[in-house]
DNA sequence: CTGAAAGCGCTTACAG
DNA sequence: CTGAAAGCGCTTACAG
């Protein structure tokens, strides 16, 4: 691992502070002010001599010591769960963006749902510096991340709440999405439903959503019946199918509602190995995928603000950094949005 | 972007070196010694005393600090021309696994394809310090990147070359891929072909696909028929479905081949809204994605060995820290594996 | 407006 | 086996 070459190249190796300073017959704290936005500070002539040195010398300034000194890298964390999830690319994306837009730089770790590899990811990503941490969390809080959030580091929850850790959070406003989705599901005609969800572990979304279904299949108890089932994504297609098969063969117009995009992947998956027509057999899935529209009829779904997300988590972090905010944490919810496509045009009902 | 709250906890700031020496009753020398991977130089009794300082005090070696005297921050640097890509993501995943088993971090920078953000991002790395680069680039090189492949910093290219820059550079074997699909299309029955493909710019692989496609029409003038179209992302599908149309009605035993994901996706949402039966028309997709197998009776794909592809490219990039591997720049290439589905069962041949 | 000096948290010859 | 000292490339009081 040692980059021993590099040494080789001392020539070339980048110029400092102190050169330019030299160059410039200047103070290394007036180039220090120059770079380090104070410039107006300088005189016409000493700006000048500067600017010509470092531009002759191609001089950047070293991140790294600046921090090391000034205390500010620059640099946001994010721990994202799984980040092959189009989801969680979109997020990033958002953070990303709104992060540059305000001069930081974002460092991504996918911590594959494992608490674990969360933990080594953190210690990693403290140990350089960040300024911030934008947590998509695999599991529940673990000591290191509650130290942090209690001695008020910055840090934003996104999409997954976590007990412990006092902090805002930004995601989806899921009892509407079921809501939403049990409403047009049953307008629709739908009279049996199918819900599909990851295992919820300690994913405050999964739970949220599930606990809110259940709520609403109480509240329409009679006209709407429920079943739900949980599926990880190790498991094979052939666990499902079965569930599958055993509800169409028992339910009245049934309709499988998918927890998210996984979930909607995994139904489509079986559905066609079943040979199930999509419509005759309901599907809406939480989270939309672009391939969802192609899909005949294409599956309904409820979209969320993804990108939106992201940057809005970003824009927390920042808010906590600056003194203007101060008080409890915000849990900012999103709304969904209902794509209606025809995998929800109950044949039966318009039959009747 | 002051995050002077955190000078407000003081008292919970991380344990620095100097306060394991002290309260470890050592010096600072030995301490760094004992987390700098020479701790069996030192005495049982020493490292017992350090050992207990360090816990008692939660320590933790700043990065930061460290790299600055040591020269190496276990950082590597990626930019990613599309980070919403699957190939990318799954590439990116595919580098950080890597990294990580290694004990290195990923700085991952989305350029957008746009070589002026790459630019920006290319600075931002250096100035952290990183050790490596993994480059997918977004157009040419810019003289920032050439001076630092000149100079000798590792540099590997992903999927895509990058003229005037010496590195290595890992990707798929873009002839092979379409000698496959040709072979496989021929042999299907089709004879009409049309290529979709992004803009080339300076994309290498859009090249390298789109001259060995015309080589391999020229080899096989007489029994297929080529035509090409480009098409940028930014595009609508507007624009496409007037030549789907015109090929259509020209073509005999028509197929089209898909230069990308991005392609194979624009191309069957246009195919889905002129209601063309996949199959009927041919269709072939360079990248394999989740939804190919899905969509009615499957969309034929060459997939890439992605993931493998992004961690091939950090062995490389380790190899040329090391003084293991010195030498001319290697081109590693990867196999695409055809998966054949329905899409590509040409109706008419079957009939003849 | 400008600079000399101390110091951020580490590592690394050098000396013993 | 152990440590005192110099220094990595910066920033920031402090002084003028």
């Amino acid at each position: 691992m040692p980059s021993d070459n590099q040494s080789t190249f001392v020539s070339s190796r980048r110029a400092t502070l102190r050169q330019v300073a030299q160059e410039a017959r200047a103070s290394k704290t007036s180039v220090s002010r120059y770079f380090g936005g104070a410039r107006e500070q300088l005189s016409p002539d000493l700006q000048k001599r500067i600017a010509q040195a470092a531009a002759q010398l191609n001089y950047r300034p070293n991140l790294i010591a600046r921090s090391l000194k000034g205390g500010r890298t620059g640099l946001i964390g994010m721990l994202v769960a799984d980040i092959r999830t189009p989801f969680s690319v979109a997020a990033m994306h958002g953070v990303e963006q709104a992060a540059r837009e305000q001069g930081f730089s974002l460092m991504v770790c996918n911590t594959n749902n494992d608490p674990l590899l969360e933990q080594v990811h953190l210690t990693q990503l403290t140990s350089y510096g960040i300024e911030g941490l934008v947590v998509n969390a695999s599991g529940q809080a673990s000591q290191e991340l509650i130290d942090l959030a209690t001695n008020g580091f910055p840090i934003v929850l996104l999409d997954r709440q976590l007990p412990g850790i006092e902090a805002d959070m930004v995601g989806l406003d899921n009892d509407a999405a079921i809501d939403i989705a049990i409403a047009h599901l049953r307008e629709a005609g739908y009279r049996d439903v199918l819900y599909l969800s990851e295992p919820i572990n300690h994913t405050s979304s999964r739970q949220e959503r599930l606990s809110r279904l259940t709520y609403q299949l109480a509240a329409h108890e009679g006209t709407l019946n429920g079943h739900t089932f949980m599926l990880s994504l190790s498991d094979d297609l052939a666990s499902l199918s079965p569930v599958i098969e055993q509800f169409m063969s028992t339910a009245n117009r049934p309709a499988i509602l998918c927890g998210n995009g996984n979930m909607t992947l995994m139904a489509a998956r079986c559905l066609k190995q079943l040979k199930l027509d999509l419509g005759s057999i309901g599907l809406l899935g939480i989270d939309e995928l672009e391939w969802c529209s192609l899909l005949t009829p294409g599956i309904t779904t409820l979209a969320q603000p993804t990108e939106e997300i992201g940057r809005r988590a970003f824009a927390c972090l920042l808010e906590r950094n600056r003194e203007a905010y101060v008080g409890q944490s915000r849990h900012i919810r999103y709304h969904p949005t209902l794509i209606k496509r025809g995998s929800t045009s109950c044949p039966d009902f318009h039959a009747t």
